[in-house]
RNA sequence: GGAGAGAUGCCCGAGCUGGCCAAAGGGGGCAGACUGUAAAUCUGCUGGCGCACGCCUUCGGUGGUUCGAAUCCACCUCUCUCCA
């Protein structure tokens, strides 16, 4: 494909080149060296889940692939040893040599439901950092001044506000920058709030001698709480690997809102396509409700085949718009012939104390077959029973001795 | 090295002239109502204990004063600010 066709594609749903025409030149010098671009992506080696937030730059990554270009997954396990202050996080502690191999792994299955594993090179930064002595460290941190590291929003927003900030967390961005430099990366791809550490990467670059990098920014996806970014610490992710009912659920609670962000940045559908949804929506001829169905069924597709898509949207309506029982439901065994129903309800794991399951008692928010109950009863396991506490927990209690 | 400020429940944050503090308020979470959804909105609950105007554990840590301490004292740990 020609370079400009190429940047084209590229620039689509992205946020931010640092610099386009910079962008243009390495594809059009690549396309006459019939060289591919290096493109490189850093993973942190904590946190294994990949969700759609990850894909929303992992995406971007496939398309350099397509357009045959090359793909450098860095699995930061060197780096992961300060955790970036990106965000709140402090000093993690140290992973293990097979805590790292064994987070890699996992990684690697996530992350190839979106890129091509033929074209995908990953690497250890610990390969090249690790080996580093103190005076090059000491000639790497000479590089930046204190005051630059304080624009970095994080930073100054901690100094001003008079929290923390250890010195250590200073060389993460210098890291990731380094990183950029071992590599020759020709492109950087991040979230936007890789700003800062991609940059830094540009100038080390020059600093050593090499040609910048381009940055490639992509927007962040928002949670499904709507609110804040989508993370696995703050518990409101889709995960690739979530299974299918779970995947369509998530994402049909998602505030309306936002669903245009996930359509733009969570499915592949092309552009017109896009643009018809948003039409639809802004004029309201189409139900929100089965816009976002529709979404939910683009996203799970996505990653588990159109067949469970169409499966997690059939129980989707059997449950909650027609308030059936789910087809499973777990089961719990009971050994005594009598039991205290709160008891029961945190035994099962509806709650995490007897008083918790009491006050859900008063809230009437407890069923038994479909029964409201109020009181806190002994129940007597005869026959096999249904237990519903709040409107999607259920469990079938039988007794064991039975 | 010196001088100050602070550490509270899942999180943020009031209380700190000792009892009325299981600790205000907000966020989050859970539940109920409503709805096209598990959205939005409104309401309730939100330390544990066989369900209690009862008991137990909780306000950085360890001791102490007191009939009684989140609240007073001593020491320790951690954080911040200013000065050098």
């Amino acid at each position: 494909m020609r370079p400009e066709e190429q940047f084209e594609l590229l620039r689509q749903n992205v946020a931010e080149i640092i610099s386009e025409e910079e962008l243009l030149n390495k594809l059009r010098k690549s396309y006459e060296e019939k060289r591919p671009l290096k493109v490189k992506l850093g993973l942190d080696p904590t946190a294994p889940d990949v969700h759609l937030g990850h894909a929303v730059v992992l995406k971007k990554m496939r398309q350099f692939q397509k357009l045959g270009h090359e793909v450098v997954l860095i699995i930061g396990d060197f780096t992961g040893m300060i955790g970036d202050p990106t965000g709140k996080s402090e000093t993690r502690k140290q992973l293990s040599r097979e805590e790292i191999m064994e987070n890699a792994k996992t990684y690697k299955e996530q992350v190839f439901k979106i890129l091509d594993p033929d074209k995908t090179k990953i690497v250890f930064n610990s390969e090249w950092l690790s080996r580093m002595t103190f005076e090059d460290v000491l000639k790497l941190a000479s590089k930046y001044t204190v005051a630059r590291m304080l624009e970095r929003e994080d930073f100054s927003k901690r100094f001003t506000e008079g929290r923390p900030i250890s010195i250590h967390e200073f060389f993460y961005p210098l890291m990731q920058g380094y990183d950029s430099v071992a590599l020759n990366a020709d492109v950087e791809l991040g979230a936007t709030e890789q700003k800062f550490n991609i940059l830094m990467g540009r100038i080390l670059q020059k600093e050593y001698g090499q040609e910048p990098q381009v940055a490639v920014l992509m927007p962040i996806l928002v949670g499904i709480d709507g609110k804040r970014k989508m993370s696995k610490s703050l518990g409101n992710y889709i995960g690739v690997n979530d299974p299918p009912d779970e995947m369509y659920g998530k994402v049909m609670s998602i505030p309306d809102e936002i669903m245009l962000e996930y359509y733009k940045l969570a499915t592949d559908l092309e552009h017109r396509e896009l643009e018809k949804i948003a039409e639809n929506l802004k004029e309201g001829r189409v139900n929100p409700r089965d816009l976002k169905m529709r979404l939910a069924r683009e996203i799970v597709k996505l990653y588990h085949g159109s067949d469970e898509a169409l499966k997690a949207e059939e129980k989707f309506i059997r449950i909650f718009q027609k308030k059936d029982l789910p087809d499973e439901i777990p089961i719990f065994e009971v050994n005594d012939e009598k039991i205290w129903l709160p008891k029961l309800i945190t035994l099962v794991g509806f709650s995490s104390s007897n008083s918790e399951a009491l006050r859900m008692l008063k809230q009437g928010a407890v069923k038994i077959n479909g029964e409201k109950i109020i009181d806190a009863t002994d129940i007597e396991i005869r026959s096999p029973f249904i237990l519903q506490v709040g409107k999607r927990k259920f469990v079938k209690v039988i007794n064991a001795k039975k």
